[in-house]
Order: structure tokens, then C-alpha cells, then sequence
DNA sequence: CGGAATTTCCGACTAAAGGCGGAGGACAGA
DNA sequence: TCTGTCCTCCGCCTTTAGTCGGAAATTCCG
């Protein structure tokens, strides 16, 4: 029983690494590349990979997204999120988004097999930083308290560098209710100034740095 | 005459990818990995290698710097750049500091080999981006205008999210001094505010995100 | 329906950021 | 030696950012 594979990678360099250290094993096999998330989606409902070994940052529609919409289309393939990026948001993000496993690029190569042949199986797998965080998570929800949704279509523009007055002409509101949306903001976050706040948001993602 | 070769990346998939299908090519010989820069210069002193793939964005010891102590101690040692960031301080640094190429890591498989001999025969080899980065950089020399030493000190402390005044007692500096040095940043980088800047400095890697 | 959360707004205030112009000392290169 | 760059600092000013307290409208939920 062969393991089919698809990889959803940006790099090439990653993506040929992968595919030339998997064909070594013959339980593995890569049937197709994609370069970005809504490649992936199309290519994943044309071959129906076992797994997909996704990257969560790349270009278009970024790898959650991407890994959303598989799970959703095709039950039986699994998605392995596979990533350099390790931040609360993204692990939660993955798994609720469907990915049955989170690994980071510096896994080793032996773990990265077993990973994906575990995946397969519809076994869960997780590296032991990506469970750490997951455990805090799970263990903790108020620590980094949930933004609401207008807080957080401030967060996105603040971390674009907008200032407060622009922010309020894009969502059509008033400078003095942004300012006290990003009041809310740092305090929800912990951090002391926007600057320090759009650096959280480039750092979980949430804008493309 | 086999090519021998050191891998510096952060990423174990990135560099056992590498190791893999370069070990396809009888010329090319993968005589060690590292792991980050500081690594990456003491492998190069030991081994001597004919080109080290270095990774520009890597902890502790970043690659340009590291890239720069290479070349300084083996000048026979070639270092060609490898990074997923394209950007005008990157190549530009990279070059400076004796990069004898800049390759994307979306360079496809074979190219990358090319570029691995040519730069053992102490040919340059840029990808086409890179080339064009440089190209214009070298024609219109004012467009990014270079920060002084002491404004990237600056731009980095502002780029971790300190205030004015605590870059002042950091840098033991007057708070004006900092205003001053901000100001002038600013107006290089082209940008209206210290958040822009900061997610300007993380663009280009100037500070881990 | 009553309460909680969310979103919006206000006034008044303090602190921080940033611009403008000027200036002196250190230091390297022509 | 002169010039230019860099680093440092100053005052004065405007704008922006951020805090505090209060409040009204909306929606959602038990």
C-alpha cells in the first residue's frame, strides 16, 4: 500500500528536497507539486493524494485557507501542515482548519517519514514543540485573549502601518472609535504600543511581512 | 575535481533536501551542515570547503555576517547566498560581503547545480531577480538610500518595538538624538511612520520575527 | 425579556512622536 | 587644510497616539 503524496511548497528547493529524499523509500510516493494554496486545492481534487504536506505561508491562498477547503472537498485526504513558522495562532489555525498533524522544517528526516505515514493512517502527529503549544493552548484560552472581529480589522490595517486616521477612513468610522479599538488591542495583546502590536501581527501572520 | 560543499540553513528539511539530490551529482560533495552562521564559520575554518550554500536568514549569527567572516579568513572558500528574501538590502549585502551569488530558493533543481560549479570556478551567478535587484541598485544608487551604522542600531531597537526613550537608555544616547536618528531613517526608508519602519526592518530580516 | 458582548462615539487629558532649523565635535578622504 | 559625513544635542512646534470615564445602539443568547 502505497502512500500517495501531494506537496504544497513555495521554495522549490523544499519541494525537491522532499520529493527526492521521499522516493527513497518505497512505501512513499509524490504524485504532484504545487506552489500555492489554490494550486493545491486544484490538484488535490484531481489526484486525491493520501496526504498533502502543506506549507502555511505562501503566496495567493495562503496554506490554511488551502488546507480548509481540502478538508472540506475531499474527507479522505489528510492534511500535514509543514511549516518553519511555530505561533499559537498558526497551530490552532492548522488543526482547526483540518490538518491532523503540524510539523516544523527542522524536523528530521526520519520523523518527517514516520509523520506522514502515520497521517496516512489517520493517526495524529505532531512535533513535541507543536503539541507544547497546542497543550497551552488548550489548557489556557484567556491567555492571549481573543481579538473580535472589527478589533481585528484594525489589527490587520494597523499592521499595514496605517495610522489611526486612515484606519477610521477605510472602515468608515471615527478616528476616536479606532483609537479605542487599538486601546483594546494592546491590552488584549499585552504590548504597549502599535508598533509593538503590528509586529505581533506580522510575526503570527497575519499580514505578509 | 569533486566540488566540495557546506550547507548552512536552520531548516533540516531544506538542508537534508540539498544533501540529497546534490549527492545525485558525482562532482558535488556535501561535506558538512550548519545549523546557523556562528556554525557555519567554524565548519568553513575546519573544513575548507570550495563553496558553502548559506542561508541569509538564520539565528544568532545572521549569513551575511557569517558569509562576511568567510570570506575574510578563506579566500578560496566561494559563498553563494541561498534565501527565500529578495530584497534590495539583501543582495546588495550579500554581494558586499563577498557573496559570489544570490540564488532564490525557488531556483529550480538543475540551475542550482550550475550555480554550485560556477561558483567553484569563482564565476558569478545570480538568478534573473537577483540580477535585476542588482542591476538597478547599481544604476540608481540613491533609490534605498543606505542607513549609517548608528541608524541601524536605531532601526533596530525601534524594529523590537521600544520607545524613543528606551532606545535612548539602551544606546546611552539623549532621547533627542534617537528623535533625530528616527526622523532621518524614516526619510531614507521612504515611509511615514516608526511602525512602517519597524515592518520594514522585519521584511528584510533585519530583526527575527 | 434581561443581560452580556460588541461597536460606535464623545470630551478631556497626558505622553509620545515627528518636523524644522540650527549647531558643535570627531573623523576620513581629497 | 578643507570638505563632507556622521553623531550628538538643543529648542520649539504640531500632530499623533494612547488613557480614562462615560454612554448609546445593536445583536446574540439563555
Amino acid at each position: 500500500m502505497v502512500t500517495r503524496i501531494l506537496i504544497a511548497d513555495d521554495h522549490s528547493v523544499v519541494r525537491q528536497g522532499l520529493r527526492m529524499f521521499l522516493a527513497l523509500d518505497p512505501d512513499l510516493e509524490v504524485v504532484a507539486e504545487a506552489t500555492d494554496g489554490a494550486e493545491a486545492v486544484r490538484l488535490a481534487r484531481e489526484l486525491q493524494p493520501d496526504v498533502v504536506l502543506m506549507d502555511l505561508l505562501m503566496p495567493r491562498v495562503d496554506g490554511i485557507a488551502a488546507t480548509q477547503e481540502i478538508r472540506r472537498a475531499l474527507p479522505d485526504t489528510e492534511v500535514l501542515a509543514l511549516t518553519s513558522v511555530l505561533e499559537d495562532a498558526s497551530v490552532v489555525g492548522a488543526v482547526r482548519a483540518g490538518a491532523i498533524g503540524y510539523l516544523l522544517k527542522n524536523t528530521e528526516a526520519d520523523e518527517l517519514r514516520r509523520a506522514i505515514k502515520a497521517a496516512a493512517a489517520g493517526q495524529v502527529q505532531l512535533s513535541p514543540e507543536a503539541a507544547t503549544r497546542l497543550m497551552r493552548e488548550v489548557r489556557s484560552p484567556e491567555s492571549p485573549e481573543a481579538l473580535t472581529e472589527r478589533e481585528t480589522d484594525v489589527l490587520r490595517l494597523l499592521a499595514e502601518g496605517k495610522a489611526n486616521k486612515e484606519i477610521a477612513q477605510v472602515l468608515s468610522i471615527g478616528e476616536k472609535t479606532v483609537k479605542t479599538h487599538v486601546s483594546n488591542i494592546l491590552a488584549k495583546l499585552g504590548v504597549q504600543s502599535r508598533t509593538q502590536a503590528a509586529l505581533y501581527a506580522a510575526r503570527i501572520g497575519m499580514v505578509t511581512i
